[in-house]
DNA sequence: GATCGCTATTCAGTGTTGCTATCTACCGGT
DNA sequence: ACCGGTAGATAGCAACACTGAATAGCGATC
């Protein structure tokens, strides 16, 4: 994966996986097969793991441990409603840095238009 | 400002002053003064500075000390070639980014709507 | 029955990044 | 002489994603 892409995703990787959730629950091994089928193709399974931990030592999914017909017994995150608040809250930050960047690419696309 | 905006920033604060500096060359007091403008009210002066040294060693700008009336002499940065193409990768490593988070977004309040 | 392949999770170590806090330095006005 | 605004630099810290490897269960093949 690119440098830009790892670093950008610093801060949104924990909010998509909290919308990964938020649609359906799921366990680590299944939300990495998510991410890829959503075009995230790069993510280390390593760091969905490190990821889960995060948030569940935040208290913000509950886990359930299921067991597996083929494999070591799944465990199954489902989003909370301290979760939900935490996700709103996302969007919310989401919301507020695409637009500004949004504008910022526009004004740009403006000024090469102007010097052209 | 709050963790989850730090953590955001991260990966993309960098475009985000490449872009402004597409748009005019400025020095790094300046800087931080545009993203205040521009809504990121909270960013700290170091944290603009230390972004300005490292895309400097990576050649992304070109610098001109400029002595100023009052205070220190200034640094003046402007986006060279190579900086030019960091940012249309920046500006695809984004479109790509925002897209997906949007798709998500897009799909969990139709997942509300439908549970309502 | 030993090995291979797939599922599933965990963990130690690394690099990058933004923040905090502080320091230096120049200048004009009081 | 001092203070406030301008301007830049830096050391130490915390958070996060990645790499690489280890562990473990199960079914199928050889």
């Amino acid at each position: 994966m690119s440098k830009q892409t790892t670093e950008m995703l610093k801060g949104t990787l924990e909010g998509i996986v909290l919308a990964i959730l938020a649609v359906q629950p799921a366990y680590g091994y299944e939300i990495t097969a998510r991410l890829r089928d959503q075009g995230f193709s790069d993510i280390a399974e390593g760091t969905v793991y490190a990821l889960l931990v995060r948030i569940e030592q935040r208290g913000l999914v509950d886990v359930e441990k299921v067991p597996s017909e083929k494999g070591p017994p799944r465990k199954v995150y489902s989003l909370n409603a301290q979760g939900g608040e935490y996700l709103e809250e996302f969007w919310g930050t989401w919301s507020f840095l695409a637009e500004r960047i949004e504008q910022l690419h526009q004004r740009i696309e403006r000024t090469n238009e102007e010097g052209e």
